[in-house]
DNA sequence: GATATCAAGTCCTATATAGGAATAAAGAGA
DNA sequence: TCTCTTTATTCCTATATAGGACTTGATATC
């Protein structure tokens, strides 16, 4: 009896063998993901990778037309091929900004550190981890928008990768942007985040800190930041209390979401 | 005396000359804004264009990714490239979702509509659509959220456009999503969004709806909703008083913000 | 009638090649 | 010295071509 021809499911990528492109891809991912490139390094041009990578210019190109997209590299005709490196948006927040009601202008923050500690607890922040990180280093941070009103925000880095920042000092930290610092100290960019909010009563001691009243409602807002290939590096939680200040959302992918005219 | 030539300004494109996978792009991008194509329909085959457009096969391909990049079209191995439909989320909002806290579930949406009028008022709606609007629709829903808790929603439409919409019935308007129909019935889907939040006391016409008590905070959420090119289509606010439920944020533009690694 | 095979249509990947355009640095000329 | 020109490097666009892979429907076979 002769053998049966085995049947092949239909819209399975036959044997998970890669595009090319794609591989290119992640090769330059990798290496930029273990510190071989750096931010703001130059990459070989784009006809020398092909040559590396032994493969034609039109294949290479496509490569890092998606990391472009992703945002992990630019590139500068005449000039090259960079690492994006966190480019420091100018006195605000990473993941989201502040204007006044009605406004376009977006208002400065500064940044207060109210208390670094090493924890054991587990929360939201645990499940957003995973289960093999039991220490966090909890960072709690006063946050002044335009010299008008406050928000809470606290921040929860896994102690394992981040154990040097326990150390640090206040004076070190504040006024740092969290996502710029980790990016460019820790090789940790923020590419992604994972977003939930809810309208709950403030934790005393956020009421205690922002000197609003017990109980007083606020947005409460959690994001998780992830990095390349959504390997999870920050937990942060924003309490918002009232105000007439209107938060603008900002996209959440590093690749600026670009006006619709751009994405060509 | 010879002419001076003309000193090219660096970084610009010189003439604006677009690319000519650009030119394919916005080709067929108008097509699909004029309704010469509607969701669902098949273009036709990359080579088939390629001859109509003049340009070769990459070429075309190059700038149908760009339109799958947007959203606007979905590629099917073997099967050919469609116009994207408004892919309706069941019984889900469209811009964000309800979970459980730390939970992973969805939670189910109903809608009752409680008002529907046509007003001449000025707001934030009248700066988003412009200037030359002056009468919207305004549609007021409730929204109810597991059987378990409310929020309150409302749209505003240009009433020039969307006239039809006023003389519909509120059984007719029950329970659809503003999203999808205002993308099947008059060709005007949401590709991007533009959002603010604040925390502020609910007013008076929602604590009543949403029976809780008067001067109750909540988080007021304003979303206006943006068409190809940027071309504003709906402004919608969301009123959502204090509760356990936690709100995930989804990804505002219609290109499914993929994950890392199927970006490429 | 059910199943297997085949063929057409379509998208997907990849290559080799050509010339254009922006940038930066070296060199020529006043 | 300053300005202009040239050159090398690099990215950008575009073409023509080849073969592979998925889907669908028609055909042949049992």
């Amino acid at each position: 009896m002769t053998q049966k021809p085995l049947r092949v499911v239909p819209g399975s990528k036959s044997g998970g063998a890669k595009a090319k492109h794609r591989r290119i891809s992640e090769e330059i991912l990798s290496a930029i993901e273990d510190g071989r490139w750096v931010p703001g390094d130059r990459l070989p041009a784009e006809d020398q990778l092909a040559v590396e990578m032994k493969a034609s210019l039109g294949t290479v190109q496509r490569a890092l037309r998606s990391l472009v997209q992703m945002g992990v590299v630019e590139r500068h005709h005449g000039r090259g091929t960079f690492v994006t490196g966190a480019r420091a948006q100018e006195g605000q927040l990473q993941h989201f900004r502040f204007m006044a009601e009605g406004g376009t202008r977006l208002l400065p923050v500064y940044f207060k550190i109210v208390g670094i500690e090493t924890i054991r607890e587990s929360g939201p922040w645990s499940s957003f981890f995973g289960e093999r990180e039991d220490n966090y280093i909890h960072i709690q941070r006063l946050v002044n928008v335009n010299d008008e009103f406050d928000v809470f925000s606290e921040i929860y880095l896994p102690a394992s990768r981040f154990s040097e920042i326990a150390g640090m000092s206040e004076a070190t930290l504040n006024g740092v942007s969290f996502r710029d610092f980790l990016a460019e100290r820790f090789n940790a960019p923020t590419i992604n985040t994972q977003q939930t909010m809810a309208c709950q009563p403030l934790p005393p001691r956020v009421t205690r800190t922002l000197n609003v009243p017990h109980g007083q409602y606020g947005i409460v807002w959690s994001i998780g930041g992830l990095s390349y290939r959504n390997a999870p590096i920050t937990w942060q939680r924003i309490f918002v209390p009232p105000s007439d200040r209107v938060i603008e959302i900002v996209p959440t992918s590093a690749a600026e979401q670009s006006p619709l005219q751009e994405v060509f």
